[in-house]
DNA sequence: AAGAGAAACAACCGCAAGCGA
DNA sequence: GTCGCTTGCGGTTGTTTCTCT
């Protein structure tokens, strides 16, 4: 099988997107949504590849992005899907809405992997007092991202907003945040059924951050046959005693 | 105040799966 | 069944910003 080139065509840009660029690109999903991003950027007149403008809709301009630093529970909930799931970040995003896998891979090896490593030395060094110090910097200052680089979107009146959803919903298009929306949905329709003793921490108990083991695994088994996976459901289902799974 | 190193974030690259012809 | 194209994913890199000395 031959890997259509990416950018094979000379004169296409690469690099950080200029605010006229994401103007260029939000104008046009929002006219003409999203079925064909090869052929979105020729048809947009933006000098870029077809994969570079889905890679910044996905992770930088879609309306339903949450920018900003995330929360505990938000992380408390990566850590956990992780030692699950391991590097499957857009199974981990699904489960967080408003997050991209970008995002949570980033955050992931930025710090969150140094929380669970056996050597907590970490915890004792200048970084440490480092990223606290900037944690608590974080909670009374927006971010650095906010603050250089206002999301493009935020200078659109609300209208503009609904109007790209609106016109989401006219193509009948199921936007991924839909799918996200109805994926959190049936989690916390499904929370009755979580065993409660998969999350110890009480406090990751909420609608957002709420996921059911089994819903996951499920729907994992199902949309992909995976060995691993199909292991892991089955040695659950066989246990039938969440409390097996590895804590943190 | 300036330089060095670390951290954070955005974007690119290559691979593989899905899908239609 | 195969071929070629498109999309999605995960790993990695490059750049910017921050913190410390």
């Amino acid at each position: 099988m031959v890997r259509a080139p990416c950018c094979e065509k000379m004169g296409l840009k690469k690099g950080p997107w200029t605010p006229e660029e994401d103007r260029v690109l939000i104008a046009y999903i929002q006219q003409h949504g999203h079925d064909n991003w090869r052929a979105l950027p020729k048809q947009a007149g933006l000098l870029r590849c077809g994969k570079s403008c889905r890679l910044r809709w996905i992770n930088y301009l879609r309306p339903d992005i949450k920018r900003g630093n995330f929360s505990e529970e938000e992380e408390e909930t990566i850590i956990k899907l992780h030692e699950l799931l391991g590097n499957r970040w857009s199974a981990i995003a699904a489960k967080l809405p408003g997050r991209t896998d970008n995002e949570i891979k980033n955050v992931w090896h930025t710090h969150l992997k140094k929380r669970i490593k056996p050597n907590q030395s970490f915890q004792d060094s200048k970084r440490k007092s480092r990223a606290e110090s900037k944690t608590d910097l974080d909670a009374i200052k927006p971010n650095r991202q906010e603050f250089a680089s206002p999301h493009p979107l935020s200078s659109c009146s609300e209208n503009s907003t609904s109007v790209i959803t609106n016109s989401f919903s006219k193509v009948g298009d199921a936007t991924s945040a839909d799918i996200k929306e109805e994926t959190m949905v049936s989690s916390c329709q499904l929370s009755d059924d979580i065993d409660e003793n998969l999350w110890s921490d009480a406090s990751l108990i909420d609608c957002g951050a709420v996921w059911s083991l089994e819903d996951s695994l499920t729907s994992f088994c199902s949309s992909g046959t995976d060995e691993g996976m199909n292991y892991w459901l089955q040695l659950f289902m066989e246990a039938g005693e969440l409390d097996e799974l590895p804590h943190i």
